[in-house]
DNA sequence: CAGTGGGCGTAGACAATGTCTACTCGGCTC
DNA sequence: GAGCCGAGTAGACATTGTCTACGCCCACTG
């Protein structure tokens, strides 16, 4: 490991690592700092608050997801329809394999801080799937951004809700990858 | 109003009062106590713990947003279709009005918490939108559990990221209504 | 009717947390 | 060499969730 990367980084790294392995409740500033091996005021000096450390570890989420998904698409084959599909695999996966830090990714408190960092992660996600919606080219009559937009709610209720536990429940499956399948069906037509 | 309800109820209530006027942020088990007028011990006699007084009033935001729900089915036409789009609205309404409560109501660690009362709250709804699909019987020869999964899982994801604040900004829209209509007729055709 | 037991709320203690404020110390510039 | 500033430490403070001891009051039993 490097010894040398700045305490902000080693502040995140050690949150993400206590968020995979205790859970969103063990995130607190002090235990985060414990971990990273200082005092649990020098965080401070890195981040104003503990929502704004919060904030950094969550956008670290988001890194990690985006370079899932572009690794992903690197090796998915040209039909914009297989490309989605791709895309809602690795979406999948990383909600079932790091719920925690799923969840932490959208917590809605961790945005009204007013970090800006954080408001415009997530939109290269979105202007992705806009431009494979639109090569894709649904016949529904919609604008791109509306049916990429829609797309985008169903896979990500798909997965919050299993995650949730409810769906697991209702619907007698045992993994999400059908109802998955069944909204890119919904809105991009079957597979052929 | 009356008087005389058990320190139960004024707590949920007073923990609901307090969930919509000051956010989630601010439930903390004291000042629900402070608010229902009993001291900070208080709680501890009907609710184990902080958790399971959330709990109770995540339950109480489902058995309101029941409540509308068939108030409204009971108001609206016998067609289907219409009565999903019925049921989308109050769904959608409910999450912009209560966004504080329709965060609450989600939040995994509340089930984990074991509370056998909130396990299967939720799930009469979508035994319900099983009912309607299969009724509207879509052509896309799946189960109706999995279409209704996939239904519920694109209107709850409309209004969790449309709450989260990045869906109004990635499509234009000021009004999730045309990303709800894009997944109910994605799922079960267009109105006619 | 006396007594008693338990449900229900109070009050205080305790550890842990987030934030704030000195303070320290090392390296840098003038 | 003197001053200064970034960065981490240490302690204080209010607040929180939980636990325990206590008191009250009402219903039931003898």
């Amino acid at each position: 490991m490097e010894p040398d990367q700045g305490l902000r980084e080693r502040l995140v790294a050690a949150g993400a690592e206590l968020l995979r392995t205790e859970g969103p409740a063990a995130l607190s500033l002090r235990e985060i700092a414990r971990r990273a091996g200082v005092s649990h005021g020098a965080p401070r000096r890195h981040f104003l608050t503990h929502l704004d450390l919060l904030a950094a570890i969550a956008g670290a989420g988001f890194a990690d997801l985006g370079d899932r998904i572009t690794a992903s698409l690197a090796a998915a084959p040209d039909r914009p329809r297989d490309r989605v599909v791709a895309l809602a695999r690795v979406y999948a996966r990383f909600a079932a394999e790091e719920p925690g830090m799923f969840e932490l990714m959208f917590r809605q408190d961790l945005l009204e801080s007013g970090n800006l960092g954080l408001r415009d992660t997530g939109l290269p996600l979105f202007a992705l799937l806009v431009d494979l919606v639109t090569a894709a080219q649904p016949d529904d009559g919609r604008p791109a951004e509306v049916t990429a937009g829609a797309l985008w709610a169903g896979l990500h209720g798909v997965v919050q809700l299993w995650n949730w536990g409810r769906l697991p429940l209702a619907t007698g499956l045992e993994d999400p990858a059908p109802l998955v399948d069944a909204v890119i069906t919904a809105h991009l037509g079957a597979a052929r």
